[in-house]
RNA sequence: CGAGGUGUGGCGCAGUUUGGUAGCGCACAUGGUUUGGGACCAUGGGGCCGGAGGUUCGAAUCCUCUCACCUCGACCA
């Protein structure tokens, strides 16, 4: 019964365990985050999964403004010259660009790049506007979408376009600039951590992973369900590669013609993506309250009798100003809207019927736990006060778990492989710092370099030598399959 | 880009082998009875079967071409 049961309650998802593409699809779907779009890789975000990036912009965007940057628009469309004129990146970015030929009927001239990122045109303007040491720090930022054309797409994790946020920065030293670089990655942490309930390793690329352009390239990097990392932001140095090729120059405090020293780091719609892979479960998504569109959801049973709706309405009304509530009254049975909010992941629902309203009480059942109590209406607000902040914690506490579960450590090439295949997830491994290892490790295991940690979270494994090679090796990094 | 798969009411599918008036479940609409873990009864609306050619008296079904999407790999926020 309790199997029948079960199964049951799942029957619009496939389990995580049978197929995980397959349940990341169909939660995707069936809760309507979003919807594919006539044009291939291109998806719709519907309005309930354009709530859940509205709170994460919300996040951002404070702690963006708390640091001294301002937001900006720049145009979507960038002249092929500009694009070319910084090496690496054209090259890094060339394969996936999307092209505007002509205007109307009229072949343009020269070719326009959809922007899959904005370095080259901000540049270009940035050269127009600083003259003086007394103008920097530049601390901008911008939200918009750009377009990378790609070839294989999934909702949120891969699509030919996706919104993000791109800030750019200019500095008068490296040390600003790097200074610059680790706050963006340590914000981008902070919010991870505390509003999405998302643990993540912070650590610097190899020269291999590391952004087209870039002198160094910060990321941080979740761990799914399956095993699976994401890279969930970065934070990049840029120093002065494009600041050269834009001919970016100010009057120093030395009265010379110099340049800037230039970051830029985004985060994007993946960071979704990431949510509903690290929290969800069988029964659909499952969100951290403080990004939750809906926080409570408000269900009044036997709606049709006396009283119940008004009470339901009161209640919501009341809850309102401090809770994201909605009230479901449409006339499906319980079962089913309980089935149905669990499903798009609402923290909390509150029980409301006959029997609660003669005991002046109401009943609240967590997603994250299943469990159900009865609650006095007087003492409402406060219970969901807590109730919240424990899910948030839980979600949080179960995703640190479970990565630490899913991380080992391999001294050696047989070792990662028994890892990865017996528990995937992260590998610690020393590395030598070769990018001929880096190499044979994704060919031999498919495993990628993820990050190298900071200072601070490295430490020596067994006798400190490269998991590869076998030299010696000062460096432990994280190793492990990708989104 | 390689390999596989799928296209039939909004969704999920059957029907294709063996050509003969397009079906089922869910959803939707109306009315009624229900309501504390996916309720029930009755009535009703909605599809030229992805597209284009062809074979045939007749094509969802057979043939040719084509398009789209999904999954898995290789490459990438």
């Amino acid at each position: 019964m309790v199997e029948k049961n079960k199964d049951k309650l799942v029957k619009e998802i496939t389990s995580m365990d049978e197929n995980f593409s397959q349940w990341y699809t169909d939660v995707v779907s069936k809760t309507e985050l979003v919807d594919y779009s006539p044009v291939k890789g291109f998806m719709v975000i519907r309005p309930y999964g354009y709530a859940i990036w509205e709170n994460i912009q919300a996040a951002y965007d404070k702690r963006f403004k708390e640091t001294g940057h301002k937001n900006m628009y720049f145009p979507l469309l960038i002249p092929e010259s500009l694009l070319n004129k910084e090496a690496q990146h054209v090259e890094g970015f060339a394969p996936e660009v999307a092209w505007v030929t002509h205007g109307g009927n009229r072949k343009l001239e020269e070719r326009l790049c959809v922007r899959p990122t904005s370095e080259t045109i901000i540049c270009s303007m940035y050269s127009k506007w600083l003259h003086t040491y007394r103008q920097l720090p530049y601390l901008y930022n911008q939200w918009c979408s750009v377009v990378r054309w790609e070839k294989t797409t999934r909702p949120f994790l891969r699509t030919s376009e996706f919104l993000w946020q791109e800030g750019h920065t200019l500095h008068e030293t490296p040390e600003e600039a790097q200074e610059e670089t680790m706050q963006m990655i340590n914000i981008y942490r902070e919010v991870a951590e505390n509003v999405l309930a998302m643990p993540v390793v912070v650590g610097l690329k190899s020269e291999k992973e590391k952004f087209a352009g870039a002198d160094k390239t910060y990321t941080m990097e979740a761990l799914m369900h399956d095993g699976q990392a994401l890279q969930s932001g970065t934070s990049h140095n840029l120093g002065q590669n494009f600041t050269k090729a834009f001919d970016i120059q100010y009057l120093d405090r030395n009265n010379e013609q110099t340049n800037p020293y230039h970051t830029s780091w985004g985060v994007s719609t993946r960071l979704i993506g990431g949510i509903i892979m690290v929290h969800g479960d069988d029964k659909g998504l499952n969100l951290p309250p403080a990004i939750a569109p809906i926080q409570v959801v408000v269900l009044p049973i036997a709606q049709h009798k006396e009283g119940v709706l008004d009470k339901a309405y009161e209640i919501k009304k009341a809850l309102e100003t401090n809770f994201r509530v909605e009230i479901d009254d449409s006339d499906n049975s319980p079962g089913w809207k309980f089935n149905q909010w669990e499903m798009k992941g609402v923290p909390i629902r509150l029980e409301i019927g006959p029997r609660d309203i003669k005991n002046n009480q109401c009943i609240l059942a967590r997603r994250d736990t299943g469990e159900k109590i009865a609650v006095p209406l007087d003492e409402l607000e406060t219970t969901l006060k807590e109730l919240l902040d424990a899910i948030q914690q839980n979600l949080f506490d179960k995703a640190l778990k479970m990565r630490e579960e899913k991380t080992s450590v391999a001294l050696n090439m047989t070792e990662f492989e028994k890892n990865l295949k017996e528990n995937p997830g992260f590998i610690k491994a020393m590395w030598c710092g070769d990018e001929t290892c880096e190499d044979s490790i994704k060919e031999e295991t498919g495993a990628t370099l993820r990050c190298i940690p900071l200072e601070d979270e490295q430490e020596i494994l067994g006798e400190g030598k490269c998991v590869c090679c076998d030299k010696p090796a000062d460096k432990m990094a994280y190793f492990a399959r990708a989104y």
